[in-house]
DNA sequence: CACAAAAAATGACATTAATCATATTGTGAG
DNA sequence: CTCACAATATGATTAATGTCATTTTTTGTG
C-alpha cells in the first residue's frame, strides 16, 4: 500500500456509484479533508477479518475481494466490490469487528474514511443514513438468496452464478464478451463455494456446452441465457 | 389469523428485547395507537415471499419462521423469529417485496406496524434508525457466516448448528436440556439446508455419539460443548 | 532464454449425501 | 378404538463432489 495522490471526492467519478452521490456542502467538503487515497496492488490486504475497524474504505477505481475465513482455513469469498462500493462499514455500524477480509483483486485505488467521522455524517445527515439503510437492505437481501442457493443448488449451477455476479460487478471488455477480470481457478472455486479441481472440471463442462469460452486466464460468456438458466436452477 | 386483543406496547415485555425498546412518550404511543395485535395459529402464513409489504411484523410472543422458496420449490429455513423480533422490516426499508414469507412455528401473537407508520417513526426518531442499522448489520453478519458454513461444511456440522441455532432463539423446557420446541424432521432439513431423509439418520448419529437425544418430537441436548465443536468445523 | 515456482489440468478413488422405494410409527377424526 | 393419513425411519442405489497424486502448462525472474 502506498498514499495516492490526493483525489477530490466531489470530482470523482465513482462517487456517483456511491452511498455517498448525495453528499453535497460542508459534508462532502469534510469527508474530502479526512479522507485518506490509498492506492493497493493485487493481492494486497486493505484489511484483516477480527480486527476492530479504524475506519471504512470506499474503492476508487479497481477490483476487491471480501472474504471470510472458513473451516480449516478455506476462504469464501461473500461479496465482490468495484467502484463505489464501500467496505468495511458493516463493523462499523455494528460496533464489532470486521466479519471478512478485503484484498485487491488488480491494482486498486481506495479511500479511507476514519470511524469517527463516518459517525459523525450519519449523525448529522440522515439521507446518508438512509442510503446506507437501503444498502444494508440491499446486501441482507443477496446473502439471504445465496444462502438458499449454496444450500440447494449443485456446484455447477452454483460455478454459473459466481461467473454472473463477475459480469455484474466487473463488466465486460471492449469485446462485450470477455469478463473483465482475471481470475484464478481457485479464488473462482472460493466464490462458488467448491474447489479449485471441481471448478476446473466443472468451467470445462460449461465450455463444453458453449455457456462460455476459456481463453487463458480469462472467461467469455458465449450463451448467457444458457448461464442465466442455470444460475436459476435449471439442469 | 384472528384479532387479538389489544395489548399496550409500553407494558409489552417484548418489547424489552426489541428495536423499539428504548421508544418513549409521542413515538411509543402513536405506535401502540397504530400497531394491530393479531393472534395466528401454528401453521398460518403471516406474509409471502414476492407480495409487496404493507407494513412489518413485531411478535410479540411464539415462534415464526422465516424461509425462502428454493430450487424446486424447496424451502430454505433463512430465520426464526421469537418475542420481540421484527420481521417484514428489510422489504419496507429497502423498498422491494419481501424476500422471504413468515410462518408461525406455534400459536404466536404477532402485531402489524403500517408502513407509513414505520416510516414515520425511523424518520423522527434517529435512536431508532441506529438501532435498526444495528439490526441490519448484526443480520448481515449472520447471513454471511451463514454462507461460508453452508458453503464449507459437511451436513452433520450444519446440523449441529441448526440444533444449536433452535436452543439459542427458543431456548430450553425447565428441565435445561430440552429444546423448547417441536419440529418437524423436514423442517429441521430446511433449516440445516439438507433432505428429510438424511436429517433424520444425521440426528441418530448426533444420538449414538452421546450429543443428543431424541424424544418424540422433542430434541434433548446432552453434550453441548460437543455440539459447539462439529458445529465449529469439529469431526 | 531458461529455469524455478506457481497454477492448472487430469486421473483414480473415496466419501458424502441425494434419491427412490418401502416399511413402520404416530396422530387425529369420527 | 380404529381407520386413514401424515410423518418418520430405513435400506439400497446412484450421482455429485471432494481428496489425493501426478502431469502439464503458465508465469515471472534473473
Amino acid at each position: 500500500m502506498q498514499i495516492d495522490k490526493y483525489t477530490s471526492c466531489s470530482s470523482c467519478p465513482a462517487r456517483i456509484n456511491s452511498v455517498f452521490k448525495e453528499l453535497k456542502g460542508d459534508d462532502l467538503e469534510q469527508l474530502d479533508q479526512t479522507k485518506i487515497c490509498k492506492q493497493y496492488h493485487k493481492g494486497e490486504v486493505i484489511f484483516n477479518e477480527g480486527t476492530y475497524p479504524r475506519g471504512l474504505y470506499c474503492v476508487q477505481s479497481g477490483k476487491v475481494k471480501l472474504s471470510q475465513m472458513g473451516t480449516d482455513g478455506k476462504e469464501q469469498i461473500v461479496h465482490l466490490a468495484n467502484d463505489g462500493d464501500i467496505m468495511g462499514y458493516r463493523a462499523i455500524l455494528g460496533e464489532d469487528t470486521y466479519s471478512c477480509s478485503a484484498m485487491a483483486l488488480e491494482d486498486s485505488k481506495v479511500c479511507f474514511i476514519p470511524k469517527t467521522q463516518f459517525n459523525n455524517l450519519i449523525e448529522n445527515n440522515s439521507k446518508l443514513t438512509l442510503q446506507i439503510v437501503h444498502l444494508l437492505s440491499d446486501e441482507l437481501k443477496e446473502a439471504e438468496r445465496k444462502i438458499t442457493n449454496t444450500a440447494q443448488q449443485p456446484v455447477k449451477n452454483r460455478l454459473a452464478q459466481s461467473l454472473l455476479s463477475l459480469k455484474d460487478n466487473y463488466g465486460m471488455e471492449i469485446d462485450n464478451l470477455t469478463i473483465n477480470i482475471s481470475i484464478k481457478r481457485e479464488e473462482l472455486a472460493n466464490l462458488a463455494g467448491t474447489t479449485r479441481e471441481t471448478a476446473t472440471r466443472l468451467l470445462y463442462e460449461l465450455q463444453e456446452q458453449k455457456s462460455i469460452e476459456l481463453v487463458g486466464k480469462k472467461i467469455k460468456i458465449i450463451n448467457e441465457i444458457q448461464l442465466l438458466d442455470l444460475a436459476h436452477s435449471g439442469h
